[in-house]
DNA sequence: ATGACAGCGTGCCGCTGA
């Protein structure tokens, strides 16, 4: 079975590039994050006419998940206990944004996951990302302690760097979001709930990245980050047998800023 | 060739993204 993960920067805008490659490489399951619309505006066609049953959470033209699949979707749960809420301004009520939506696949469970992007460290937005990445840890460490067998992926875009390595230079990013301390440490965390990158070991750096910015020419310089990961509980992690982050589809006129990033599981 | 931001709506600027 072949899993992905792709931050799609609006599904309207690219929904025939995504449909065409999940049919050209072959893809079974597909978390999408950055989908930007809301589940009246989701393209639901593309999908169903490609083979692929597609479940979609989105409120507005924000964040935005979605999880398409042709092995069947079921235990749909939009958001995960305790996921911490946020409001954009003092006049709105706090609600739980569209960035986490789960569904078991021919027997795993996956989440799409679209951690939030901290703006600018010591911003309320970044204090909900840690909040929001200690909640999520919190939460998976139950899912495995209920049940230790459990295939768990927790895929998507993570909006953290873990290492230095993980993006083009370190100096271009002192003092930013994405490579701070308290971030990485959060994503450690996760990692010591026995959830591994199952990814890395296919794909090791340095240089090797997920996301390029469009200005700058970053893209063929190959100044990216990498920060989408697929993270798999124990039993889904010894099922991997291979994985790569597919930077063709970052390529040529209306691409998304993210590559797809893909394992297939034996 | 991989080529100098993109997508959205309260829309023709401002916000968000990272």
């Amino acid at each position: 079975m072949r899993v992905a993960t792709w931050n799609v920067n609006s599904i309207r805008a690219r929904v025939d590039r995504v449909a065409d490659w999940l049919e050209r490489a072959d893809v079974d399951v597909l978390a999408m994050q950055e989908t930007k619309c809301s589940d009246e505006q989701f393209p639901t066609m593309p999908f169903l006419a490609a083979g692929y049953d597609v479940v979609h959470c989105g409120f507005n033209q924000w964040n935005g998940v979605a999880i398409a699949s042709r092995v069947g979707i079921e235990d749909v749960a939009v958001g995960f206990e305790n996921q911490p809420t946020w409001s954009s301004s003092p006049d709105v009520e706090a609600a739980a944004e569209a960035r986490a939506l789960g569904a078991t696949c021919n027997g795993v469970r996956v989440w799409s996951l679209y951690i939030p992007n901290g703006r600018f460290v010591g911003s309320p937005h970044y204090a909900y990302k840690l909040e929001w990445l200690a909640a999520l840890r919190d939460t998976a460490q139950k899912w495995l302690a209920d049940d230790p067998a459990a295939q768990l992926a927790l895929v998507g875009d993570w909006n953290i760097a873990p290492t230095d390595e993980d993006v083009w230079s370190i100096e271009a990013y002192e003092g930013s979001t994405h490579v701070t301390e308290p971030e990485r440490t959060a994503f450690n965390a996760i990692l010591d709930a026995q959830y591994s990158d199952v990814v890395r070991p296919f794909t090791p750096g340095p240089a090797v990245f997920t996301y390029w910015d469009y200005t700058q020419l970053r893209f063929p310089k190959n100044r990216g980050m990498r920060i989408d990961f697929i993270l798999g509980s124990p039993a889904l992690a010894q099922r991997v047998i291979h994985a790569e982050i597919v930077r063709e589809e970052r390529k040529g006129k209306g691409a998304s800023d993210h590559a797809p990033v893909l394992i297939e599981l034996a």
